[in-house]
DNA sequence: CAGGGTTCTT
DNA sequence: AAGAACC
């Protein structure tokens, strides 16, 4: 406290600032902000959902509630439902340890995120409709600054003082709390029971809110009481809440390194930091950080709820244990881009920048770490994205990414990649002036924007859309129906929500208006359109197994293409090729534009890959082929390869693989392509011999959850 | 740190 | 482009 006031003399303006929250280690500076106009302390709620994942899960399929439920990605539960924390399941238990603590848990693959993220943003929107100021942290959490609302609901209920507080209060031994001694904390208690209540009513998600005056405390505040409960932090309870984190990295804000470093100083409580001298974090920080910590230290934080907005990028990842060779780099690359794609497609907005990531394996050191490699995007192959059904524009992209990608690792470098991302960024929203961050407004104004960016557009639309009808009701049926998962008690089973597709679920509530299949078929505008529901609607009227999503994005000539018995039956099957059922995975790459695009089309290609090579290297295909390669005169072996498909014995070149795609690729990837599939001569096309060289992978990729994408090495890997 | 995001700062 | 933070 000494401190505060000698920090105060040094930097009039911060601290100013700093006590306008009222500080409760500064009586005098607390007493001091009320003469200020204005509102004398803000009201900031926090939202911190229950187990979100397994919440979502419950939401699609009731029956859940009842058994011990755990979300799994990859081999670890990241969160599960109370019945199995009962049982002793935690959040980011690694499967194998759940399942000693609680053998009979169900498990449902959550690696992709699609359904958390709608309903993450549902939330949001919800929020948007009672208050603009609300800010995301995360997909189940966010930050309202109901300032405003408190100040309007103190003027109306002027007269009638019979201030109450609903929830919890933090401070269970302070004296008398008198709510009339705190009428905006009080107000904004009955406000955050409100929004709960609505998120429950209609959305069916349970949650805990915090209360406090800065964004800092109503965090803290939050979690004291656990599951779908408020609390309150009065002022003067500041410092017993402060008081009572374990260690500096609760507070958020500290994270591990910043924690580590003041360890290295000697601080390891949170009173340690209250009370250290400025001066000396100074020397380890900097001015601002050094403030800004011991700020956190005493419960102050100015931070302004920043209205979060639209994501200002999107990206997609997947990890494994190991991914060695170029071919499963490329393969890998195409399957995200593929998805983010998409989802780039459905926002609208038009990427500047492409960023690939990629972790690799070091057993010593930095087990963590990873790289990235970015550059702009062509506007040609921008516009692909927006406007096309985007799926020119992975072809566009992962000869792109590759390039960045042997910028990370030369090409006859040996390697070990345990993850792979990619990212698109500086999103473009078309037409509209867009103003730095924060600048949401214009998402709200409808038009702005082409396609469904404006995520929080229809706000109030969507919580009247979504009232009154119980969310449950759009729950979709697991292929595996819980009942008999349930039944079969058997220990441990592993549900993989069958997500037929639609991973443009994502905001499907604007979905309809652009969708002319599902809109001319709904019969009930009334009904919540269930992304699932309506893809079974739309699947009987496709070829089997068609991704009825995926189809109706297709030209329609494509379209009829799909649907002859002549195409039909000439699909390819992993297995055996006698199976004539077709699986989902094998028409995804259909829409890949590698299968259907004129000659035309590969003109424009080649010309773009073309202008994409940097000035450094050339990137002509027909030209500069590397030595020993075989030399296929372009337009000719693609126009062969997409007729007919060229048998290995024909040239050098594996028969299997699609010319097309392969020559869009830079040079010195093509000859490392060529240099592997030249080692495993005998191998090549039977789609049965690279089960082994992707069996690693086989179980537990993404495939399970997605219901998709599995084996796009179809694309390159035809039927012999 | 796991896993799949996301934002901000350096 | 990397690091750090958050969930």
């Amino acid at each position: 406290m000494a401190n505060s006031e000698d920090e105060m003399d040094e930097d009039e303006t911060e601290w100013k600032n700093s006590f306008v929250d009222s500080v409760p280690l500064s009586p005098a500076a607390a007493s001091g902000v009320n003469k200020t106009s204005g509102p004398a302390h803000k009201v900031i709620l926090h939202f911190d959902l229950d187990c979100f994942y397994a919440q979502v899960e419950m939401i699609r399929n009731p029956a859940l509630r009842e058994v011990p439920l755990g979300i799994q990605q990859k081999y670890i539960i990241v969160t599960c439902n109370y019945v199995a924390r009962d049982q002793g399941v935690g959040k980011l238990m690694s499967v194998t340890d759940a399942k000693e603590k609680c053998p009979q848990m169900v498990l449902v693959k959550g690696e992709d995120l699609t359904h958390y993220r709608e309903m993450s943003y549902k939330l949001t929107e919800l929020l948007l409709s009672y208050c603009p100021l609300v800010e995301r942290l995360g997909f189940d959490e966010n930050f309202v600054d109901i300032t405003q609302m408190v100040e309007r609901r103190l003027k109306e209920t002027q007269e009638s003082n019979n201030f109450s507080f609903k929830g919890h209060i933090y401070n269970p031994y302070s004296a008398d709390v008198e709510a009339s001694d705190h009428p905006r904390l009080a107000l904004g208690s009955h406000i955050a029971a409100e929004l709960r209540e609505a998120m429950h009513s209609k959305l069916g998600l349970t949650g805990c809110a915090g209360i406090a005056t800065n964004k800092l405390l109503a965090k803290l505040v939050s979690g004291t009481f656990k599951p779908n409960q408020q609390t309150t932090l009065l002022p003067e309870n500041v410092g017993d809440i402060m008081d009572s984190l374990s260690g500096l990295r609760k507070v958020p804000g500290v994270g591990h390194q910043t924690a580590k470093r003041l360890k290295a100083l000697g601080l390891v409580s949170v009173k340690d930091l209250q009370l250290f001298p400025l001066n000396d974090l100074v020397r380890e920080f900097g001015g601002p950080s050094a403030q800004r910590l011991k700020n956190l230290a005493v419960g102050v934080d100015e931070s302004p709820v920043a209205p979060t907005g639209a994501p200002q990028s999107l990206s997609d990842e997947d990890s494994f244990k190991k991914i060695s060779s170029t071919k499963e780099v490329l393969e890998k690359i195409e399957e995200l881009l593929i998805s983010l794609v998409e989802r780039m497609h459905k926002d609208g907005r038009q990427p500047q920048t492409f960023r690939l990531t990629i972790r690799r394996y070091s057993p010593t050191n930095k087990w963590f770490s990873r790289e990235s490699r970015q550059c702009p995007i062509p506007n040609h192959i921008g516009q692909k994205i927006t406007s096309d059904s985007g799926d020119d524009a992975v072809g566009l992209l992962v000869p792109l990414a590759m390039k960045l990608y042997h910028k990370m690792v030369a090409i006859g470098d040996a390697f070990h990649l345990t993850l792979i991302n990619v990212c698109f960024s500086n999103l473009q929203t078309r037409g509209a002036a867009v103003s730095g961050k924060g600048s949401i407004t214009s998402f709200f104004t409808l038009g702005t924007c082409p396609r469904k960016t404006q995520i929080f557009s229809q706000q109030s639309q969507v919580a009247q859309d979504a009232s009154s009808q119980s969310v449950d009701t759009h729950c979709m049926d697991l292929q595996v129906s819980t009942r008999s998962v349930i039944t079969q008690h058997t220990s441990l089973t592993a549900v993989t929500t069958k997500s037929p597709r639609s991973s443009e679920a994502a905001l499907h509530c604007f979905k309809r208006k652009q969708s002319p299949v599902v809109a001319a078929e709904d019969p009930s505008p009334q009904t919540r359109s269930d992304p699932e529901e309506t893809n079974v609607m739309v699947t009987h009227r496709l070829p089997p197994n068609v991704d009825p999503e995926v189809f109706r994005l297709l030209p329609e000539e494509i379209q009829k293409e799909l649907s002859s018995p002549a195409y039909t039956n000439s699909l390819p099957s992993t297995s055996a090729s006698s199976s004539a059922v077709v699986d989902v995975p094998h028409i995804r790459q259909i829409k890949s534009p590698q299968s259907f695009t004129d000659s035309q089309n590969i003109k424009n290609i080649r010309e773009a890959v073309n202008r994409l090579a940097p000035s450094d290297r050339p990137t002509t295909v027909n030209r500069h082929r590397p030595a020993g390669t075989s030399e296929f005169p372009g337009e000719n072996v693609i126009e062969e390869g997409r007729m007919s498909f060229p048998r290995s014995s024909d040239c050098e070149f594996p028969g299997d693989v699609d010319p097309k795609v392969f020559s869009e690729l830079p040079p010195d990837v093509q000859r490392e392509l060529m240099s592997e599939w030249k080692q495993q001569k005998p191998v090549l096309k039977t789609p049965s011999s690279r089960k082994p060289e992707r069996s690693s992978m086989a179980k537990d990729r993404k495939a399970a959850g997605k219901g998709s994408q599995a084996n796009n090495l179809f694309k390159y890997f035809k039927p012999g």
